[in-house]
DNA sequence: AAATATGATTGGAACGTTCCAATGTTGGCA
DNA sequence: TGCCAACATTGGAACGTTCCAATCATATTT
């Protein structure tokens, strides 16, 4: 602990020289210690190491940096944190780089493509020794070429953009709407909605082809009037959930395209006083910590975002270890986990008891 | 743009002097242009600026940091960045923190000391031009005094520590407890339980004090068993809810020590066939975006944290600005919010037609 | 016409690290 | 004794900025 009088001003901090003199070594020997170099004897190094504790130096990572001409900060630009997907994934991918002595610089979008352009702009003035970008909608390919000529690596994190030669980090999205969609298929129900955006990009298109796939493998029709159109928000979801009961050919269950989607629905049909999974089935997307505790607890297809921030924090450190290995990939392996949100279809009896809901263990203070 | 090839190894980056050397001027006189410097002539800046871009030149910040012994990243730590009130309490300090051109490096403890001690050194090292610090449980007044040895300007957020002479954000929690416990008692309830924590720390202890004197305001007492112990976690408003409807003299409405644990709570209700707001009253604290749709939509006193977050960093900011004037302090004053969490006491009838609930015009895309 | 003020530009020494090449210092071996 | 290898350590030139003091040109005042 640097013995500094509380209200004194600085009185410049020591550097590796001053460590050096009082140590009686050369500021080069000093810096190989800080590094942990094996060239410097042992007992050599606990001595500069405890004359750096006791006249309390602090290692100076500009300097280092300008002279490396590198940083150990990873940019990590995220579209909508407002969304606790996209909250548990940064969670998730912050530990990961900390743990690998990374520093997390941090940007928020908010779904902005001027903002997104800008801060990973800055990002680059600060040396980040590479960047996670969750990228904002309707993001073009170009701005990644941009990047790919600054020459620092890149991971594209939850909706691909561009072709295949980013590394990526995402979730199986056909897989994971598919086996949703069966699952209520499976329920007895017969006219099922999908909840979520026409024309919004890839992640979108792969949910909406799952859902045919598993429709057509149930051998039911999708009527056009089923795919309703809302933005993926809460909202959204109250609105999906508006449409779909004022329909001729009425739905009895629905797909929502996420779980904020998925909590906008139930929440209308609460007010509407209907219960979900009683008298309407609803299943969402993303297995966020809260669908556990929803009202009711909510059916979805789990992937398990703190995870995926991990395995995506991996990715890129592996990156940056082998900067010239060809495109990394990681997709999610999503998993339905049944909660009380989705039920049987009226007429379809269950033949066995209800499976127990699956509650995390979860267990961590707050505010 | 640069025209650099996009395979092509970097090349050694230009650098102000290459600039200079290339728009016939002194690397000063760059240097002075790329701050903005009103000593140097109109036309000059704007050539050289012209060269600048047509080299593809990028400020290198490390350099900059090195020489001017400070940065432009204001270090954030959040303690648990899964509860929506902090994750949208980063979104405004982020935005303002980039609107005034400063970056943020975002370190997360999930309430653990000893991470947090972690991250804190670590953005010392990165000369962070001030911290902004949600501090983990039980964090010692001696860290702070600490990093007041730093001389690097700290603001702490949402839960004092120490004494007053730190600079401080946060929320009224007393008022705003008083105005939600005021809510129920005036809608008819005179059997109130508090869900949260005992010996919480200081937030916990305001936030009771201000229930405690609702209660007397309106001659109601207090059953030591309607005080139920319970983390502050969804999970735990799911166990309150058990405990508080198992009770001798059965409560009838709940203050929820935030909106994490009235969800809990309202999912616990849902799942034994009760409705909150005409079985059972709950109110929550913060103002997080999912309370305007959950099922019903929630009752809470809104402290909004966006805005708590972007005022937290207008304090930290006058402070960089002014770095000796006496501890700065904002409190936000919370709002009460009544939506469908909250009706009226059995007995008790409206005397006037309930107000719509408010709902937010927010509407963002998501994942 | 000299003196002074104002405006525009510039040299060059920092800032605190890293890392290459060089220098000592040992000890082993022929 | 001399030679070489291995081990420990070290000088010093970068890295790309900033900013002070100095310089030079031009305009204004006396």
């Amino acid at each position: 602990m640097p013995a500094q009088a509380p209200g004194k001003p600085p009185g410049r901090p020591p550097t590796i020289t001053d460590i050096a003199e009082a140590a009686h070594v050369s500021k080069s020997t000093v810096s190989l210690v800080l590094q942990g170099s094996p060239l410097i004897k042992a007992e050599t190094a606990t001595r500069v190491r405890g004359v750096a504790d006791a006249l309390g130096y602090v290692y100076n990572r500009s300097a280092a940096d300008l002279r490396r001409r590198a940083s150990n900060m990873i940019g990590t630009v995220i579209n909508d944190l407002t969304n606790p997907f996209f909250a548990e994934l940064l969670v998730g991918l912050e530990r990961e780089l900390a743990d690998a002595g990374y520093v997390t610089l941090m940007a928020h979008t908010g779904e902005d493509l001027q903002t997104q352009e800008r801060v990973l702009a800055s990002m680059r003035e600060y040396h980040a020794a590479g960047l996670i970008l969750c990228p904002a909608f309707d993001t073009s390919p170009a701005l990644l070429q941009q990047i790919r000529a600054w020459h620092i690596p890149v991971l594209i994190v939850v909706r691909p953009v561009g072709d295949e030669s980013f590394d990526f980090a995402g979730s199986d999205n056909e897989t994971g709407t598919f086996a949703a969609t069966t699952h209520l298929a499976e329920r007895g129900h017969r006219r099922i909605a999908f909840l979520g955006r026409v024309g919004g990009g890839p992640v979108y298109e792969l949910r909406r082809r799952g859902f045919a796939r598993a429709m057509r493998d149930h051998s039911l029709t999708i009527e056009d009037e089923w795919l309703i159109d809302i933005p993926p928000t809460r909202e959204g979801g109250r609105a999906g959930i508006r449409q779909a009961l004022a329909l001729r050919s009425r739905p009895t269950a629905a797909f929502c395209y996420n779980d904020i989607v998925a909590f906008g629905a139930l929440s209308e049909l609460g007010e509407r006083g209907l219960r979900a999974g009683r008298d309407f089935s609803i299943v969402g997307f993303d297995g966020i910590a809260d669908g556990a505790h929803s009202n009711p607890p909510l059916t979805t297809i789990s992937v398990d975002p703190a995870r995926l921030g991990a395995s995506a924090a991996q990715l890129l450190l592996t990156r940056l270890r082998e900067p010239s290995s060809p495109p990394l990939r990681y997709l999610a392996q999503p998993q339905l986990i049944v909660r009380q949100s989705s039920g049987w279809a009226e007429g379809a009896r269950a033949t066995t008891v209800e499976p127990e809901a699956l509650r995390e263990p979860l267990e961590r203070r707050t505010t």
